[in-house]
DNA sequence: CGCACACTTGAGTCGGCTCAACCCTCGTGG
DNA sequence: CCACGAGGGTTGAGCCGACTCAAGTGTGCG
């Protein structure tokens, strides 16, 4: 049984949204309406979207959905922030990307899933039936061309990551993550000196191509030279002009 | 002036195709139709389709496009090979990957061109005006259920692309690339025992962020041990197993 | 206190990069 | 016909940065 079934079984779901937690009052009244998908649908077609949405929630280091399983839902982020993680035959790990408030899994509406979907923190999350999902998408053309323009975005992301594995250099690499991190959080309104860093330094390793000790010296040696200051639970970046300059 | 600009105005493009090359029969006898995206259309759909189409066609080393410049355009590779690169602003380049007959450029209908797309061999493409091809998009919905999922499709390349480049180990690399373009080839019934290479020593080593150097030295290596053999143009694959092995 | 876990730090190794020379083919022109 | 140069590819010597292996720090928690 998988954790993601488990929550949606705490999750005392009805028509509605559940009241579990403090968001959950409703798709019009959604705090991430306006930076997801969602935001590509009337009043009307909300209401439609609403009534096929739970809302579920996972702890840290649970397992939201697998990769090759077949995909039952997708979902869209409302908080925290989960990794996605792909596992290789022999063992090592890979992982494409981090998830953030109103980023959206599953986008392709894939048959099965390309990743494995952790929560990085307490993470809560809007989940669709992926087939009922379909079939409203094909009944909304706007919402696919929306979610069509996300995927186009998506795959820039995926060629800017491709760039920034292929040019070495461990210090680009970090600081061209924090830069993308940041930029990240501004889209979405989080502007913030301080750089919240939900995941460890092994996945930042591990989506950057380098091992944890090159990732944990980097951020030592950028601390030192007070470029970044590292503080519980994320870094301050204090000298954006160097970080700029050090990541492209 | 663009080359691509310049390509459509040697191409005496009228109503239908132009028959300035051995294909340009039209849609319907199109012999990269049911390996691309066009499948998706009924013979109607595919008449008007084939209205806004004009081939064109390019020789090695022009440019079918241009990073950032406004998309104009969209296309579909009836013939030939095209790299895609991104430039960065330091001068190092990074290829995201090789567009082969029956794939289709500017999937994501982008306002701007997010790569640059250079011939690799002589090449001819289907050209679509971006906008009224968009307009046709925006009233067939199963095309661009089509191209969302072709957008998944890509976003899994890019993904596979990403592992690729994090774990490291030249070999692995050479020998996955290898099998990877085998795999793409077999897709559109090619199936040879001899991989044709259209790209470079350092289109490859571009692509699979390594320097050419290393490149030649692991082909000339897996040579020597007869896992595959180096012809001119492409390379006799030998020893597919232990290709496999190298490769993951 | 003692354990677990995440992170940091150090010493030595190794694979791919750098720099440089060389080979081969092809096209051009004397 | 050969000389020449250009471009793509190959090969070699030495270096450097990230990995490996290993130990040490710090914090939270039972």
């Amino acid at each position: 049984m998988s954790s993601e079934t488990w929550s949606s079984a705490t999750c005392a779901s009805d028509e509605q949204s559940c009241r579990h937690g403090r968001s959950a009052v409703g798709c019009a009244a959604c705090t991430v309406r306006f930076v997801s998908v969602c935001d590509a649908l009337t009043s009307d077609e909300l209401a439609e979207l609403e009534s096929l949405s739970r809302h579920v929630s996972h702890g840290p280091r649970e397992t939201v959905f697998t990769q090759d399983e077949a995909a039952s839902a997708v979902y869209n982020i409302t908080e925290g922030a989960v990794r996605l993680v792909r596992l290789l035959p022999d063992g090592r790990r890979h992982i494409t990307g981090f998830a953030l408030v109103g980023d959206f899994l599953g986008l392709a509406l894939p048959e099965r899933h390309t990743t494995t979907a952790e929560a990085l923190s307490h993470v809560t999350l809007c989940r669709f039936e992926r087939r009922a999902f379909q079939d409203l998408v094909a009944r909304k053309p706007h919402l696919l061309q929306r979610l069509h323009e996300r995927a186009g975005y998506e795959l820039g992301l995926a060629q800017d990551q491709m760039l920034l594995l292929g040019r070495r250099g461990a210090e680009e690499k970090v600081a061209s993550f924090l830069l993308t991190l940041r930029g990240r959080y501004a889209r979405i309104g989080l502007t913030s000196v301080t750089l919240e860093l939900p995941m460890g330094r092994q996945d930042i390793a591990d989506h950057l191509g380098l091992t944890i000790e090159t990732v944990s010296r980097t951020l030592t040696r950028l601390d030192r030279d007070r470029t970044i200051l590292i503080v519980p639970g994320g870094v301050r970046l204090l000298d954006l002009p160097r970080l700029e300059r050090l990541g492209g």
